[in-house]
DNA sequence: ATAGATACATTAGATTCTTATGTATCTTTG
DNA sequence: CAAAGATACATAAGAATCTAATGTATCTAT
């Protein structure tokens, strides 16, 4: 099972940051299996995506790179600037407050129609 | 506060499938003060995106509808059809699900990098 | 050799919002 | 009683964010 893709709208920049927050520097492609690894398939990150979103990332200051080359292939570091540290934590925490919104509406039993 | 706008996005049409399970019927005015009440102002759904929203549920055969008059003005009541009680089901469990999800990626602290 | 994995990237198109606009009625208040 | 604000519907242009497709190239296992 894979989440209806609307889901996952709003919420990659934050998983991005927070995975950088986690482990200091990472790659597109690590990124994208470690985030299939960590939630068992569930969220499949595809690279129309999150590339997009790393440059977007990137040209807002929020992280820096660093290009390193691993035999003939290119790999693109991704680490968070300080004022990415502090993004993460705003949007970290702006999640999760969403969350637990969101869980209350969806247990509402109200009917105080 | 207000939660930055592409949260909301993915998870309207769940919000709108709930309030009508747990309430019969609604009419869409009704419907955005009412997540407006219970979400402590934190959620304002625009007449934008709630409109254009039912009329797609009502397409997909999901929800159906009678209109009333208060006065002159018009009201059109929303309520679940028998597919849009099960997709209602469908909808919150896998949102629920989803959100565990999210919860278990922004609380790792794995740094196996 | 060739298929699959690794690794980057861009583009067209779909979806889903925001913001603005439009119409009209009802209610409250100076 | 006029004006503002709330109630109630609706649509449309544009922004944002994704999917799916495509492209290039290298490495690894069979």
């Amino acid at each position: 099972m894979i989440y209806s893709s609307e889901l996952l709208k709003g919420t990659l920049k934050t998983i991005v940051l927070k995975l950088l927050a986690d482990n200091k520097k990472m790659y597109g492609y690590e990124i994208t299996q470690k985030v299939k690894e960590l939630t068992l398939d569930k969220i499949q990150i595809t690279e129309g995506a999150l590339y997009p979103t790393l440059h977007a990332l990137e040209s807002d200051g929020l992280v820096t790179t660093e290009t390193e080359f691993i035999g003939k292939r290119v790999r693109k570091y991704y680490s968070l600037s300080p004022s990415g540290k502090n993004k993460t934590k705003e949007k970290v925490s702006e999640l999760a407050d969403f969350m637990e919104t969101m869980k209350f509406l969806l247990d509402i039993k109200t009917k105080t129609a």
